[in-house]
DNA sequence: TTTAATTGTTAGGCTAGTCTAACTTTATTA
DNA sequence: TAATAAAGTTAGACTAGCCTAACAATTAAA
């Protein structure tokens, strides 16, 4: 049986090397930083970790996730998508409540627990942030998306997911409006400044690249194309 | 913030001298086998409880919970009971089997999500053991209740809860067939060995003292005396 | 009321997970 | 390639929660 710790050290694991730009491995201090611990507590903890056979490390190496930790990892995350999905559909938490909430909640271990409650939430293929939901083995579809900040001027693209899960980001989502599954047009581009302007639902907002580097979109040419995974969306 | 073991502490505490039999205090060996831990690990632990003010302790002397104590042990109940109701009622859990899961459940401290997950279920009064769920305020009716053990030869009664929560012993409820709110008549005891002779659903049955000893009832004549607490069942 | 049994405390030790401070290895850059 | 910077490791210490073993206080029995 994992830790609580053991699991939080898989899930970002599954975080920076499934997730994330395709990396297969990390470093120490890469990970200590996600974990917000010290290096050194790292360094302890991979040690542990490969002798449980959950990562693929040497010393001064890098950390990769062996199949079993793979899967461990995809379990929480499993595990946290569909509780934030429970406390948004059923509860009426909204889409910035339910990430703190799912912290604690993706710790509970039982197998059938989780999997009566995908039933009972008749097997939802995303959370509420637009991520996809790891089924029962610990699958996964990551549809191919890009950042809004990667659509050029005139361009027309669907808001799929949001990366940054944080209240006060998601907050700010809200106070413009945007949800997921809105079409959004990029009417114009500032290079200099790196601001956009953008249209949907009949309005126009100028926003920043640190909102445009945090929306996930498919963009409307990828839509349309027969051997692109994104149509499941 | 409470820890867990603190919060099982409590939840003990909450057991031994608000549940049961009406003490108000406990002794150290009590405490200890109901946790399962040694009186050493005992006595340290009730030294820091003493210090954040969650019981009444004097060297070699009894435990008993202050109001803030009880107050925080009752909301663990509250949390434990809601969700053993959640995975009876809607993820379809037997009564056997959602006291260990909601061991866990029971220490997600989030006040919102209880409350929310309360009104969810439509503000049940008894769990699927048939024990009462304690408001937000930590307020709890104790209903007026004896086992079955004590209904006399002739005597009809209605089962209001188990004593024991075990697996086996609800298990063991179910392959008898008996459940909550059935109307039950002692049809005869035996002195000597103990054996009760039950009727109930048009089946009559033996069963042991072990058996009468944790199934709760109602008496029919305290069903009918106005001045009973019992009548909200 | 003295002894014995029960009950509770203290001291010292263990593990998981964290830290800081000092050190070592690897990577970068002049 | 040698110096420097960055990345990673090790040693030693701390806390929470548990243990055992030895001891002390209280209660019950003789
Ligand atoms: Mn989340
Ligand atoms: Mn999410
Ligand atoms: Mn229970
Ligand atoms: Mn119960």
């Amino acid at each position: 049986m994992l830790s609580f710790t053991e699991e939080n050290y898989l899930k970002a694991l599954v975080q920076l090397t499934v997730f994330e730009e395709s990396y297969t491995e990390v470093g120490v201090n890469k990970l200590a930083s996600t974990l917000e611990v010290k290096p050194a507590t790292v360094s302890d903890m991979v040690r542990k970790l490969k002798e449980k056979l959950l990562v693929n490390y040497e010393k001064y190496g890098k950390i990769s996730l062996t199949e079993k930790g793979r899967v461990a990892g995809m379990m929480v995350v499993r595990r946290h998508r569909l509780w934030e999905t429970f406390l948004y559909k059923k509860l009426d938490f909204t889409w910035a409540e339910v990430h703190e909430l799912a912290e604690d909640l993706e710790h509970i271990h039982s197998k059938k627990l989780i999997d009566r409650l995908d039933q009972f939430l008749e097997f939802p293929e995303f959370d509420p942030h637009g991520d996809a939901i790891p089924n029962a083995d610990g699958e996964i579809i990551i549809p191919f998306r890009k950042t809004l900040s990667e659509v050029g001027k005139g361009e027309k693209c669907k808001v799929v997911a949001v990366k940054d899960n944080s209240t006060d980001f998601l907050q700010h989502v809200d106070k413009i409006g945007l949800k997921i599954r809105d079409d959004v047009t990029v009417i114009d581009r500032d290079d200099f400044d790196s601001l956009t302007t953008i249209g949907f639902n009949g309005v126009q907002i100028v926003v920043s690249l640190k909102f445009t580097d945090n929306i996930f979109v498919v963009c409307a040419q990828c839509l349309k194309a027969k051997d692109c995974n994104c149509h499941s969306l």
